[in-house]
This record gives C-alpha cells, sequence and structure tokens, in this order.
DNA sequence: TTCGTTGCAAACATTTTGCAGTTTC
DNA sequence: GAAACTGCAAAATGTTTGCAACGAA
C-alpha cells in the first residue's frame, strides 16, 4: 500500500512553478527556478516530486528533449511543437485526437490504450530564420 | 562541411539488424544482438552509427522509454503504441496525420514542421491481463 | 510520536568522447 | 597515403537512492 500523503511547501510550490509557465520545462529548470525563493531546496526533491505528480497524473511528461525529460503542467489533451534548433516546447492547440482513432490503436496493437502523446518536430519561428545562412 | 563518408561492415550491419527487427530496440540491444557474429564490435560504435542515421533520416527515434531511446528502421509515416508495463513498441498503421493538420502546427505556431511523433501508450494484450490482480 | 519529506552526496545507468590503431578508398 | 572508422576506457550527463535530520499530522 502507498504511504499517506504529508502536505509539503516544497511540493507545493513545484507544481505551482510547472503550473505557472508554460516552456515545459525540465527538473533542472525548475529547481533553478525556485532555489533563490528556496534557499535548502534540493534537486533530488525535484525529481522525486515530479516523478510523484507524474504518478498521480497531475502533470505529463512531453518526452525527452535533448537529453533532458520535460514536463508539462497542463494535463487537458493537447499537442506540442518541438523546436529541433532551440529546443524550445509549445503547446499546439489543435488537432486533439478522436476517441475512434484511440479506439482504432488499441484494436489494432490488441492492448489497452491509457493515453497518448503527439508531437510535432521542426524549426520555430526564431530557428527558422537563423537557417538561413 | 561533414567528412565524406566511407564504406563499413559494421555500420552497415547495424542499420540492417534495426531493419531486421519490428522491435524498435535501444542501442544496447542492437549490440548484444550483432556481438555473437562481430565480436569485435563496441558499444560505442553502435552509437555512433545510430545517432549518424538518425541524422541522416535513415533511421528514426520512437522516444525515450523507460530511460533507453528506441530506434525504427521503418520511416515511412506510421505511429506506436508504447506498454508501460513492459516496454514493448508495437507499430501501428492506422492514423496517419493528414497534411492540412501538421499545416496548421506550423501556422499555430510559426514554426516550420519537419515531422511529427504521435505515440500511444496503454498496456499491451499480455500486460493487460497481468493487471487483473 | 509517528511517518512522510528532504538535503546531501554517493551511486547509477546511459550516452558521449579522446585517442591510438585499423579499415576503406 | 589520407581520411574515415573503430575499440577501448574514461568522462560526462541526467536521474535515482540511502541515510540521517527535519517537518507535518
Amino acid at each position: 500500500m502507498e504511504p499517506a500523503r504529508k502536505h509539503s511547501r516544497k511540493r507545493d510550490a513545484i507544481l505551482a512553478c510547472l503550473r505557472g509557465t508554460t516552456c515545459h520545462p525540465p527538473a533542472e529548470w525548475v529547481y533553478r527556478q525556485l532555489k533563490p525563493e528556496i534557499p535548502d531546496l534540493s534537486l533530488g526533491t525535484v525529481y522525486r516530486n515530479l516523478a510523484l505528480f507524474k504518478e498521480e497524473g497531475l502533470i505529463e511528461s512531453v518526452g525527452t528533449v535533448a537529453g533532458l525529460e520535460r514536463f508539462d503542467g497542463r494535463t487537458d489533451p493537447h499537442c506540442h511543437f518541438v523546436c529541433l534548433g532551440c529546443g524550445a516546447v509549445l503547446d499546439v492547440e489543435t488537432a486533439e485526437l478522436s476517441d475512434a482513432l484511440i479506439a482504432t490503436a488499441g484494436r489494432e496493437t490488441g492492448g489497452r490504450v491509457t493515453g497518448y502523446r503527439l508531437n510535432y518536430y521542426g524549426y520555430c519561428k526564431d530557428c527558422k530564420k537563423n537557417k538561413n545562412s
């Protein structure tokens, strides 16, 4: 049985930090963001709590970009654009997958589909420019 | 300017290995697969060549599953089902995204979309059973 | 007082890299 | 013979973990 959860100021701060940004940051970014405000915060705690949130479904992973796992405080169905140039991750509101499509994937594989992740890859507004060289 | 490519027996074997399986393996799997046949193969070479293939578009990454990057020898548009239980990765033939949808993502973000990755997550046929406990 | 939470640092696992020797052209 | 390729082992990187101190119920 899993342990009864207790309240924790740091945990709250980590979740709030993630929910207060749209940059889909990695653990390290959250850590650096909160460190000035909470000087006795450790990176391990950030990792531990992010893992916890993910388990509870409070946050989601966007996947690994340039070796770093990126997290998203939003959990409603939406997609992402990942810039191959600078690593920026942007929300994409359109293109929510239909239930029918998801059901088809389950039927085809014989498994049970519980979620999906749709990432577009390419070059963002800024990196698009800089590539014309 | 990038170096002129030379032929290499090991490189061929690595690509052939990846193309000859549908299990979307990580680097280590490819290494273990080829090692008996090519005793003087090193893991570093597998990593180096997989990175190279990815750059050239000969293979694609399915993303990181359980801490390991998984590769796919198929490059035609299709999706994947990732089992959260055992880590199996299966091809999903249906649900190819329309060009219109992809174009919309580009327009919405202001960037240029060069590709996408659609992963379904859930429990495969076998793991589905074992979860009824 | 109990038990979850945390800091710290060490441990871990995967991937990358430098260099000297080898293979390909 | 020049340049790319490779083995090997060390290094780098991101993440996890053990343990003693801390904080919440």
